[in-house]
DNA sequence: GCCAACGTTGGC
DNA sequence: GCCAACGTTGGC
């Protein structure tokens, strides 16, 4: 079976937090100008995860999303970027807080951490196992 | 093609 | 509120 990849989608709780995902059960991603976070989006499938990430306040991841459409052109420019839409899968037990994740060694190279600016990074299958087991959080079979 | 100025992001 | 990182823009 074809295994999901999994990303993490920053969002500022002042503007869009996760409570309000769960709300709305879906949202588009949007928005996002930075060429290396256009093509993270592109590379998204559907039914990849999408861990949440408040920036500014919380720091933390909150949640976990899933990808329920492609990228498709961000109907808020002409220009050429891209958006997907994502649902709230399940929140975690704990949050884990950008602390948590720089103080474990096993996340030291995380995307988010050697790049943090950027809105939408990769995390890989370790690093995925790694944060769900400090937020004592499992998926769904 | 270089680089200074400037804007944005996001941690602190 | 400040500042570091970094992308973009525009003058030359």
């Amino acid at each position: 079976m074809a295994r999901t990849h999994t990303w993490l989608i920053k969002s500022e709780p002042k503007k869009y937090p996760w409570s309000q995902l769960v709300k709305d059960g879906l949202t588009r991603c949007d928005g996002v100008r930075d060429f290396e976070a256009r093509n993270n989006l592109r590379a998204m499938a559907v039914g990849d995860l999408g861990l949440f990430y408040h920036s500014n306040e919380g720091k933390e991841v909150v949640g976990v999303a899933q990808v329920t459409r492609e990228h498709y052109q961000d109907p808020t420019t002409e220009e050429d970027w891209s958006c997907v839409d994502v649902a709230p899968l399940l929140p975690l037990v704990k949050p884990v807080t950008l602390v948590d994740i720089k103080a474990r060694k096993g996340l030291a190279k995380m995307r988010m951490l050697t790049h943090n600016r950027l809105s939408v990074t990769p995390v890989t299958a370790p690093e995925l196992r790694v944060i769900l087991a400090m937020a004592e959080t499992e998926l769904p079979a």
